[in-house]
DNA sequence: CGTGGCCAAAAAGTCAGACTTTTACATCAC
DNA sequence: GTGATGTAAAAGTCTGACTTTTTGGCCACG
């Protein structure tokens, strides 16, 4: 079973959740508490806990005697980790990754340029380590071992910047790279110049050159979008 | 009344997310919940949901036997808006604050390059009156209608960028500048410099210049940060 | 014909109590 | 000391009754 002991409230959550993101209910749809729990064959309790969280993430609204009404895209807490996986998952994928991709692209460069002046000498070393795993990993179709050097190294970076916002971001940006080894496809060997870049940023950030270490991290995000136009064009 | 038709669980919600952003819970610390039930005098059920919604923004996690664990602040879920607003009202303001500025200081100027190239007639329209507005506001200590137009501003150049993540950050910098201008202490009239930057930024979005549009953004987040390094130094 | 107030029903909100399930911890045998 | 076992503590679940708010219709009145 898929994490049933989660308790049954979870169990709900993850089925209503990501049906919600995925359109199914589109915005303004009217939902009663006691027929979700009649559907999900749980007492009226365990769904009012599962309509209170949806309410605290803004993708439903819950009022008296008119019912918990789906709300617009527009409310909905697109940072909350929760929602930003159901949404990978789910049918607008593609778009949710250009978003977080651009997001990205702004976030990691300046990130990168903070590490260059606070990261301590072990998240030195980390970031070294793991640009050399890239770099050993990038040939012979060793995706799966590259893809957990590139999270690392990507990892270590927001987290060395000493911003508790980027550092947050880590999981994004794992989702995000995992997702594009594993759903787009990717049959050839990471770009070699992606590579070099990643080498070249770890010793950027550990010769404390903040300017180089942010144009560098720059180069790779702009890779990232234009990798991205080109496996799915926008529009 | 301080919005108390809001329901019984949002006012405990509201007083007992405050708490334990603000560290008086700290990391580890078990609570109980029909001991929390019985100190807000509140039904179990009530209570339930409460905790439900904390768990669901990573503040707490409850396990069977052992209660509801406050979680170390790195597991927080600090991109909710609510988490933000608790967390900006409560003691570490200044870090929070600083942590805020930075993310804008990345997110902004890519934001502003994409509006140039995605910006509207419409958009474009209300960033010049948002830039006007500040002008005309920016002598007299007329701090509050600055503050309006400026909020404006920031929030047309993150829609326009046409990215739903930066879009969503409207809230965060209207609660930063909003800060800044309430409790920061704000005597003077704002810097003369960043309004007439805030008119070239909107200049250069109706032009479609984004490399222009993204310099200047940039500069205007740059002074945002020497600012908060001269009224709350780091560290 | 429109306006305003009143009533009734619908749905969420709240509560209390009984029961189940998991699990940390202590105890005891080996 | 190690491992099995039992127990109790706390969360989890369910049920049913009750309260509160709010919508929308209905009717009287201007």
């Amino acid at each position: 079973m898929t994490a049933q002991a989660r308790g049954l409230h979870a169990h709900v959550l993850d089925s209503l959740g990501p049906a919600i993101t995925a359109g199914e209910y589109p915005p303004g749809s009217v939902l009663r508490t006691d027929e979700l729990a009649q559907r999900f064959e749980v007492s009226r309790s365990v769904m009012r806990e599962v309509v209170r969280v949806l309410e605290s993430m803004h993708l439903v609204a819950s009022r008296r005697r008119v019912g918990v009404t789906v709300l617009p895209t527009a409310e909905w807490n697109v940072y909350d980790p929760q929602v930003i996986r159901w949404r990978l998952a789910g049918a607008d994928r593609p778009r949710q990754l250009r978003s977080l991709t651009v997001l990205r692209s702004a976030v990691e460069p300046v990130a990168a340029g903070l590490a260059a002046r606070h990261a301590s000498a072990e998240q030195c070393a980390a970031l070294t380590e793991s640009a050399l795993g890239m770099v050993a990993t990038s040939r012979g179709r060793r995706l799966e071992a590259y893809l957990v050097h590139d999270i690392a190294f990507h990892r270590v970076v927001l987290d060395a910047s000493g911003n508790e916002m980027f550092a947050r971001l880590g999981d994004v940006v794992a989702e995000i790279l995992a997702g594009r080894t594993h759903h787009d496809v990717m049959f050839e060997d990471p770009d070699p110049a992606a590579v070099t870049l990643h080498v070249r940023v770890a010793e950027a950030v550990r010769e404390g050159d903040a300017p180089r270490a942010e144009a560098l991290t720059r180069e790779i995000a702009e890779g990232a979008l234009r990798e991205l136009d080109i496996l799915a064009p926008p529009r």
